[in-house]
DNA sequence: GCACTATATTCCTCATTGGTGATGAAGGGT
DNA sequence: ACCCTTCATCACCAATGAGGAATATAGTGC
């Protein structure tokens, strides 16, 4: 595997790490500091192992990390780019709204101008 | 489904269609430009119904289009966000890779100290 | 219309992923 | 030592995804 493959591979592996709407959950949580696995629970529901098997998968892709404090174990961010990433899909989603939008809006009005024209050619008016 | 889980649900889409090291060569491939399905599979290799069906993730993602020129099929580009998020996982793999390489050289170098220490503890230097 | 090329789709296989309930491990309180 | 709580792991299942061979579709040249 050629250095350039292997990159792709780790870059991969940190998109999918963060491409479930679950994990987008937990991480969005977790913008706000560090919180308690029950915590994330209470916030994102589903049940305590599949949170802690999602925790589990964003800790091998290193962008959380843990720490024990009696029962509790607490998790953090430690990527932010988890944020830039997903401001930044966010950003991309808006555009492509954006020009939708604006797409829709110059047909409706292209529609509108050939409709008033097709009815001054027929006289209308009345 | 409320809208904030909406959007998050969208947002794992779009990285889960770049989550995967050959949509990630393909991607590449294509950041010189629109490129048709021959040339992709050539750069990429594999099959090409793999790379077709590939091609087919991505374009549903919103992040290639195509278009038609006789037998060849050109793709393209249309959200440039995909090399920005590439670049902000590989800042971050980067970092990361720093900050171990940093504790390796500083850990290398208490031992250091600290084996110099102890030969001079026991009359070392003869 | 036929032959060829390029590309998309189908079908199949295998591996991976995501969810849950049950269980095991660790810590704390009594 | 026992009981409880918190959390990680196991076992299971269903769904999803990646790859390739075969096939279907579309376009071109003759």
């Amino acid at each position: 595997m050629v250095e350039s493959d292997e990159l792709l591979s780790k870059i991969a592996d940190v998109l999918k790490a963060m491409a479930d709407p679950t994990r987008l959950k937990i991480l969005h949580c977790l913008h706000g500091g560090e919180r308690c696995v029950s915590d994330i629970l209470g916030v994102v529901g589903g049940s305590q192992a599949n949170i802690s098997k999602h925790l589990s998968v964003l800790k091998r892709a290193g962008l959380v990390d843990c720490r024990r404090d009696g029962l509790n174990v607490f998790y953090r961010i430690i990527d932010d780019g988890v944020f830039t990433i997903c401001s930044n899909v966010c950003d991309s989603l808006e555009i492509r709204l954006d020009r939708a939008h604006q797409t829709v809006v110059a047909g409706r009005q292209e529609i509108a101008l050939q409709e008033a024209a097709a009815k001054e050619a027929s006289g209308g008016g009345s």
